[in-house]
DNA sequence: TTGAAAGCGCTAACAT
DNA sequence: ATGTTAGCGCTTTCAA
């Protein structure tokens, strides 16, 4: 099945390599129909199917695009990759994803791999730590569009929340429900994950706006293992407890909800809950949780379209503006 | 960048191109040790990147293995990717993720193109429909595993759960707690899926092994949209309601929970619950739902490890015994 | 220890 | 309307 080659069709066709070529590429313009027939069902015959390998070292391009995300285990990242996926196949793309982990040398690894299969773009999620690989890419004029994390200088296209007003609308929720003693619940914040950093520090503005001090002890950043036993420290100080939590992501979600049930804490009675990304489970809890959402559709399409475009016109500006995306409030019943 | 060749560091290097070549591929053996740091730093200041696609086509393999999904919205794709991804890392594969969407036409097109990518073989999760595609493969001796769904004859390896082992903990668990009159939930069983088939078997078999009837009405296998419907006709029925519900997968379990939260029946006061497939939300919600698990982590591993020997070693059995997994049942609070 | 040369399967410019 | 030919960048004998 695999050693059935264009040379073999063209025999059985009676017809050389050029034409067989020709119709695989559907350019029948001045080819007889009797010679198309010929091709036609020599290919059923053999069952041919084209080596793009081939294909694709010869016309240095691949049609397809390299992801590399940062950590497929947040919904996020798999709703952006679906919606990557579907743009890209409608213009005959096709995407090849690797998980970085969060991790640089793992990221960076996956670049080299991917450039040497001859990936035509990129889209990155960046882990920080690779700066200089990112411009080794700009200086080759070669296609990259960031999401989700922003690194400085602003070299390529880069799409982002806006995570200020994320925070804002979460807190802004959470007060509205008469809540002013709002616990913020995120992941480790080493390595300067760009969501993190910028809903920890909208969340501080929201605060200050609305006249409300900001305790560091009730930002809680901590990795898996780690963040059970921080919430509980901040729970236990009976005197002086949070009434609110604010989950920044939909990790952070499920280790928030895991630690207010192991702890009967009742929502909305005792705490009122607001977290970022939502999810089926979420919607039909109960009580339902309130979130914030993130536009995953325009903002993979606009990705996938940003790299399209690249790809065909390779013209990477000095410096880029980064587009910004309006998030959205789900009110439900947690507050 | 990506213009630099192995003739460029050749030439830096004042050596051949086929000592470049060896040094690539570390084979130092007979290099003297100067040629090798030339080799290097040639590498370095090039920024030389080897080109895989050049290279596929000259061994005639890709070192990738192309992972056709019938769905990637079930949890239990993506745990099973992430772990077939592991695997093949370690053995220095590749995997390139396509998702059928449950349509054979779309799966066909990807076996299509998987080839033509010169892919070393192919881990699917069936649809029905392009048996014929399967056995061109298996007559060019094309290594594939198939995983969750059966194809009949066995032409291949096939890793599946125990599905009606799998109903059986979910009917004796709610026995256990009492309930007798259990409602099915499923998707559409069109298309003859496998897991959905052998889970409603398995229900059937559960129910007359206990002395139970088998009420059709209390099969619900519908799409998406038409669920709801069903279930509500179900639940109206208020003379003969059901006090328990099992849905035999995650898409299953949420239309379920929505349904169940809609019309405010209380869990377990109302109705018991056991779902198939395990999330974090699952276990964090209240009340906690039990559930039935697959082995993810052995079936992914296995699944991997199958396809890999293949690859190594092309040897194809007339034909195959199903390789079954045992389900799990994880007591939680709503039965 | 290193180099020369052929060829993987395809495309595309050029001939005819 | 169809064929000839020269590579794409690499690996791999074989020779030196």
């Amino acid at each position: 099945m695999e050693k059935v080659t264009m040379k073999d069709v063209a025999i059985k066709a009676g017809v050389s390599k050029s034409t067989v070529s020709q119709y695989i590429n559907n350019r029948y313009e001045y080819m007889a129909p009797a010679t198309k027939k010929r091709i036609e069902s020599a290919i059923k015959d053999l069952h041919y199917i084209p080596n793009y390998v081939a294909k694709s070292l010869k016309q240095k391009k691949s049609a397809t695009i390299g992801v590399i995300v940062a950590n497929i285990l947040h919904s996020f990242t798999t709703e952006i990759i679906r919606v990557i996926e579907d743009t890209c196949k409608q213009n005959d793309f096709h995407i090849f994803v690797c998980n970085a982990d969060d991790n640089p040398e793992k990221e960076q690894s996956y670049i080299n791999m991917l450039i040497a299969k001859q990936v035509d773009g990129l889209i990155i999620f960046p882990t920080t730590g690779n700066l200089e690989s990112y411009k080794q890419l700009r200086k080759a004029q070669f296609p990259v569009v960031f999401i989700d994390r922003k690194m400085e200088p602003v070299i390529f296209p880069t799409i982002l929340l806006d995570n200020e007003k994320a925070s804002e609308l979460a807190v802004d929720c959470l007060l509205k429900g008469g809540k002013t003693r709002i616990c913020l619940v995120g992941q480790s914040i080493e390595g300067g994950i760009t969501p993190r950093l910028e809903r920890i520090e909208g969340f501080k503005k929201a605060l200050l706006k609305n006249g409300l001090p900001v305790n560091e002890n009730w930002i809680v950043t901590a990795d898996s293992h780690e963040i059970n036993k921080q919430l509980l420290s901040v729970w236990q100080d009976e005197d002086n407890r949070p009434n609110a939590f604010y989950a920044i992501n939909g990790m952070a979600a499920i280790h928030l909800l895991t630690f207010l049930k192991a702890n009967n804490v009742r929502i909305p009675g005792d705490v009122s809950v607001v977290t970022m990304d939502d999810s089926p489970f979420l919607a039909a809890s109960t009580p339902a949780i309130t979130v914030v959402t993130q536009p995953n559709y325009e903002m993979g399409k606009d990705t996938a379209n940003i790299i399209l475009g690249l790809i065909e016109n390779p013209e990477l500006k000095e410096e880029y503006q980064v587009l910004r995306y309006q998030p959205k409030l789900i009110e439900r019943e947690s507050v």
